[in-house]
DNA sequence: CGGTAAACGCAACCTTGTTGCATTTGGAGG
DNA sequence: CCTCCAAATGCAACAAGGTTGCGTTTACCG
């Protein structure tokens, strides 16, 4: 069963930033990659131990932030901090689609649920301010976890 | 009209400090002052900024990261992450009141907006889960960010 | 192939927050 | 009012996360 890898499927992270417009370079690729192999969102931290490869050259740790930096200004990743207060970065193609509805946040396990509603209209901005993203979140016990608590 | 300052209303910081266990100091009331009078989460430097009165004695700025801790630990104060990653502080119960309104958190300098308009009704949740909170937040550059950068 | 703007590596720097330790002080108890 | 000590403070040093400046390399256009 001699069979060939996909042509279509490789260097897809290559072909996303030659779309985006920027340049394509071998750490782009590489964090990209990582990006979307990824199950969670990635700290710097995270990205530089899982970028730690001895066949690939080192990469510095500034150009890792300016690379991310570049990901995220393209559109192909997101940049949302956590809750000790760092940054960490996703691939976007998933999230893009969490922009177009609610979402509950469980405050005891954490766990993020996608309701069917989508967010309602923004009110109207104060002179000079400007909008970028908008987030309805609700917040409180997801079903398992009420259950579980409300013995 | 000779009136005198109702002796219920001052102090009120010092009693709330006494009253949660922990010693009444000079910096503990001022900061507790400083922040039932901010209407928005503060920062530590925005504290800081606001606590550097000629008349008082110069806080250090460690002192001001454990008074805020000390604060948090015995509920007087609650601590956030903004979305530059930095934490912010308020007085607890003054958290209660902004559930009736939507806010607009500045991507730039961490600033937390209230605006007018409500939060819109939460949509309906699946079996069993509770709801606590919700948070109609908006994102993007405040008016003073704008301005700065959009030359 | 060049030529050039963009990307990279490196050093230095900044901001935010923490730790260790010596000194001062709030306030409980005499 | 005085004493005493745990708690609070000031100061120096440290650490993580992130940014800036600048000279060198590289992707990619014609
Ligand atoms: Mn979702
Ligand atoms: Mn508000
Ligand atoms: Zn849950
Ligand atoms: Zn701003």
């Amino acid at each position: 069963m001699a069979r060939d890898l996909a042509p279509a499927q490789i260097d897809v992270s290559a072909d996303l930033i030659r779309a985006a417009g920027v340049k394509v370079t071998r750490g782009r690729v590489r964090v990209l990659d990582a990006l979307h192999a990824a199950r969670q969102p990635l700290s710097h931290a995270e990205l530089e131990a899982r970028l730690d490869d001895p066949a690939e050259p080192a990469m510095d740790r500034v150009t890792l932030y300016r690379i991310l930096d570049s990901l995220v200004a393209c559109g192909l990743a997101l940049k949302a901090v956590d809750t000790r207060g760092v940054f960490r970065f996703s691939a976007a193609g998933a999230q893009r689609q969490h922009a177009k509805h609610v979402h509950f946040r469980c405050t005891d396990c954490g766990g993020v649920f996608c309701l069917k509603a989508e967010p309602p209209p923004p009110p109207r901005l104060p002179r000079g301010f400007r909008l970028n993203e908008v987030a309805f979140d609700l917040r409180g016990t997801c079903a398992g976890c009420s259950s579980r608590e409300g013995v």
